[in-house]
DNA sequence: AAATTATAAATGAACGTTCATTCTTTTTGG
DNA sequence: CCAAAAAGAATGAACGTTCATTTATAATTT
């Protein structure tokens, strides 16, 4: 590694710290109360750094919600390719989305305030959701084959990865817990759901 | 209607006009755009006015959500009774909420919006909860009876009920709409996803 | 290799603005 | 004419952002 590398490396290093102090500022009081400041102190940066990364809150917050969305997308495919049998290949697309849920809890949750606020400009939204094509690629594949409902994505959506979201704010509640043997269940619920 | 009830109406109507302004304002912009002010306007009171009614922001906003929170569960268990059927009695609050969502969309989606930021102080949050009660109920009925599986009623709630929230917000950025005939369907999936 | 200059990165203080809230005054209904 | 309600102006605090400097790094010259 050469002298410009290392450079490269330490302008990640602050942009990424950045990027994770606006992720736990805004989870923990909300976007409302997640000023640049508290951002900056929380990265160890003074505020105007910020502005040399970002061009202002707007541009900050829309960077992390691609960046997670990102993150969440490469998750979801780990493992996966379309070649396989619909029903194998949506488990393991499945459980994976579920293993990102449950122990990424950070970006999850934020990728579901995201989601639920106008928080993100609606084009970055739109944006964010081209990754998620190989699932419905799948979806098509199996309503082609007779494996699956005729239903429109986003009711297979609705019914088999977001309650996810919803198990994932319980569990971070202390509310409710998941082990293997619950999530198993889980699944074969959503699996009911859009099953002919 | 006496000259005494005149007076309390007018007090309940400007109390609602700023819970209204309030509703659509926070949907519109966000918890972070919505200054007290704007609210204020949008209300037709001066800014000091709020406070006559309400301690703070704070308190504005959580009352909001108690209010709409218990229209929501009104609407949820409207012609239902706990001596019906399982089967019968959870279809009934399935498309009263199904209703609810599709219809009172600013309402919903400000529900929305509070489960999944941290805007709502988190005892208020768990009183909102309440309402839910009989449908719980109702779950344990199937699940002693052998119709529903048996699962957390986290579970229950978030493959039946939360997926609508999903369709909602589809249906309300105009990339979905859903008609009587794909409602069924949707229904079926709910009560795919959890009979026995 | 040291010394000097040029460039880029980072800073803390300061800006104008907007915020939630309060204070003082005016209006209104009885 | 009085109390309650409402208004509007005023408040300090906090916000996002910018600016003039300083500090660190790189390039160039001795």
């Amino acid at each position: 590694m050469n002298i410009h590398m290392i450079k490269k490396e330490k302008i990640k290093d602050k942009k990424s710290a950045l990027l994770n102090a606006t992720l736990t500022l805004v989870n923990d009081h909300g976007f409302h109360d997640a000023p640049m400041s508290k951002i900056a102190k929380l990265a160890g940066v003074a505020p105007a750094t910020i502005y040399l990364y970002f061009k202002n809150k707007q541009d900050l917050i829309n960077n992390l919600y691609l960046e997670v969305k990102a993150s969440f997308s490469d998750c979801a495919f780990k493992g996966y390719h379309n070649t396989m049998p619909v029903k194998k290949g949506f488990e393991i697309i499945w459980y994976n989305i579920a293993d990102y849920k449950l122990n990424l809890v950070n970006e999850a949750a934020f990728l579901s305030q995201c989601d639920n606020t106008p928080m993100i400009d609606e084009e970055i939204r739109k944006e964010g959701l081209k990754h998620l094509q190989p699932l419905l690629d799948l979806w098509d594949q199996g309503k082609k084959e007779g494996i699956i409902k005729p239903l429109s994505i986003f009711v297979l959506y609705a019914y088999t990865i977001y309650p996810l979201t919803f198990l994932m704010a319980m569990q971070e509640r202390n509310l409710y817990t998941l082990n293997t043997k619950v999530l198993d269940e889980t699944f074969q619920a959503a699996w009911d759901a859009i099953k002919l």
